[in-house]
DNA sequence: TCGCCTATCGCACGTTTGTGCGATACGCAT
DNA sequence: ATGCGTATCGCACAAACGTGCGATAGGCGA
């Protein structure tokens, strides 16, 4: 016998709050343990709260009367980190999306969600996990590809990499070959080769295009 | 009547796929459609495939006999970029997630997850979005944070963010002063000044740090 | 008012770079 | 076997760089 799912919900739209109830009544594994229609109050009550009344999880919209979905994200995942936090909210601009997650959300949802997404959305994040909306997760993708190894054919070899991240770390050609024990000269060819494979005419550049066809991995 | 999902494990452990198996055939809206024990059958598999006979998901093994599932994965994401692909091992190395979700990988969860967490995971997935383990999400959620919600004093002054741009981009500083309309010291002045600022000795380290310091947002 | 930072300008000089034109040797595929 | 790519080595020279040492002027806060 497993305990129930305790949700708390912040939400102004007194008809979308019924949705929602609607929707998790109807589940045995969850239970909304109560509903605000502004931050204030679901701030308030959480701050009197004992420490085993807390909800596991609190539906948060974004667009509140007085303090904004976003403002009292912060204050939550600051005081009540345990407690997990998913954005059910309209919007779905990049701007929000990713403020959200940054500022500790763990999941963001949209209304147009269906209950089963919901739902399956919030075991998801109360195992630990993350969940996000189809029509923002490219977002987050998007983020993170631009900084990771985005692999294809490899454009440079091995030995024109390291070469490349000696000169990134600012060696010169001459330190280059004393640390590769090789000669000034093969360094010279290999930044020469380098160059032309990424097509630009001088170090500078050289380094600004790998980074940006994402050669640096190494944060 | 909505259709079953329908989808190919690549999974090189027997038992495992047995498990896998065993789950999804207690669930009507799951259907597992091939099994293969090594990324080379799944390939060949889905490269003969009628777009009709594709399935919807596949569960993919990162450690695999062969080609490596993350070799796989971006060969797939190539050529069947509508099949969403969830991330299925035992590793939870941040390198190894990273690099997946950065070749498109929708979701990413560790075999010690529950047979619900997985099913939930999968229906999150073909929705349209994205599902993360718990003991994962943190790699994920640190780097959006450390590229979102940095908020610092601004290192560098505009005209010398300025002139690093068109270093980058391969301008020497004679171009540069005649681009800004500034005689060659000028433009020398400022880029000594970067050098102080970043505390690097030449022009390739200076644009390298300043792409680590997140100081090129332009992808 | 007095610093401090920014932006601008200037010169000299040794160091480094980029590129012209070579070369040999190895592995690998056609 | 002939070529292609990689890795190695070589020289010469103009161009560019990095840094030593200055300078003036405006803005802005202590």
């Amino acid at each position: 016998m497993k305990k129930k799912i305790r949700i708390m919900l912040v939400e102004d739209n007194p008809e979308y709050r019924n949705v929602i109830d609607l929707a998790l009544k109807r589940d045995p594994e969850m239970e909304l343990i109560s509903t605000f229609g502004a931050a204030e109050g679901a701030l308030r009550s959480v701050e009197t709260m004992k420490r085993r009344e807390l909800p596991d999880l609190i539906l948060l919209d974004l667009r509140l009367p007085g303090i904004s979905g976003l403002e009292a994200l912060s204050i939550f995942s600051e005081f009540i980190p345990d407690v997990k936090i998913i954005i059910l909210t309209q919007s779905d601009r990049e701007a929000d999306v990713l403020s959200a997650i940054s500022q500790g959300a763990s999941g963001y949802l949209l209304k147009s969600s269906t209950a089963k997404q919901i739902k399956d959305g919030i075991s998801v994040v109360v195992a630990g996990g993350a969940s996000l909306d189809p029509s923002v997760a490219k977002y987050i993708m998007k983020r993170l590809q631009t900084k990771s190894a985005r692999k294809t054919e490899p454009l440079l070899t091995e030995r024109e990499l390291e070469i490349l991240g000696l000169l990134a770390e600012g060696l010169v050609k001459k330190e280059i070959a004393q640390k590769l024990d090789i000669s000034y000269h093969t360094a010279s060819t290999h930044i020469r080769h380098i160059y032309e494979k990424l097509q630009v005419p001088n170090a500078p550049s050289a380094i600004n295009k790998a980074h940006r066809l994402g050669m640096f991995p190494s944060a």
